[in-house]
DNA sequence: TTATTTGTTTAGAATTGTTCTAAACTGTTG
DNA sequence: CAACAGTTTAGAACAATTCTAAACAAATAA
């Protein structure tokens, strides 16, 4: 009974997943949907490829490290995530793909949004001649007052 | 005598070099006066270790791969040298130390400075409770028109 | 100066994050 | 259901970077 009433939410909860995938051309596989759930659940998040591994596994998803970065990957060309740049050595996924920006604490290697609303460049510095631009990028790395 | 001068010119090229790195707490060796000699001739540059090591062995100095990454590591540390987020793939190294931001040019690869008083982020974000910042970084990628 | 200590360089091994390969498997379509 | 095209996976491969430990060079002491 607990296990039916699981399976009939999580298909539930998977149709819109579904839908998703499908949308930008993706087919809806066990996996891809599994990784959506943890990903897709409503607020946004900020993941690496092996965070969201670990959290998969802990999840008793059976997925292994190469389709989570095959997943991120084709995620983020669908528009469904979005990279930030943050550290050289490691790439972190953003759910959160509207036009926004970073805090990230270089204490505790804490990753916020920026509400857009709070943040703008109001003088855009001139371009190079014959060029436009693709997209902007701020970082505000932060720390504890002290 | 070509020979001599050559070696005398380079003698006071390195002087000042050698009370930078002094200044800073690291000895002068031959490599980090070669690399020095590279990086801070005048104009600001951006350089990756491979991209830098390239250059050393161009120009026919001696010094291995490992060097360049302890060297700019350590300019980097002692606040020679500045670290700039482009690529989660590679690291950047910025010799320009001032407060100012990039354009990354997606299409080939460029990177330019953006001179710091043609940007400015007039409202700063409300910062999370008893956080300071400690750096901002600003990248705007930039292409091609049409 | 030479001797001693301490810091530096290096080749090559090791590590880490990520991508590739190719065989097994699954979703989709007819 | 058959057949095809797309997907997953273990493990190999790769690329950037760091580590190791032995040889070496700069600074310091004597």
């Amino acid at each position: 009974m607990d296990k039916l009433n699981t399976r009939i939410d999580q298909n539930d909860n998977y149709q819109s997943l579904t839908d998703k995938l499908r949308g930008v051309g993706l087919r809806a596989t066990r996996q891809r949907l599994d990784i959506g759930s943890l990903l897709f659940s409503g607020k946004d998040r900020h993941v690496t490829a092996e965070s969201l591994h670990d959290e998969a596994v802990a999840s008793g998803m059976k997925i292994s490290l190469a389709t989570i970065y095959n997943a991120l990957n084709q995620f983020t060309d669908a528009g469904l995530l979005r990279e930030v740049l943050i550290d050289p050595s490691r790439t972190y996924f953003d759910t959160n793909t509207s036009s926004h920006h970073h805090f990230f604490n270089i204490d505790n290697g804490e990753l916020t949004d920026i509400p857009n609303e709070e943040i703008n460049l109001p003088g855009l510095p001139n371009l190079p001649e014959g060029q436009i631009i693709d997209g902007v990028d701020i970082l505000i790395r932060i720390k504890p007052e002290d």
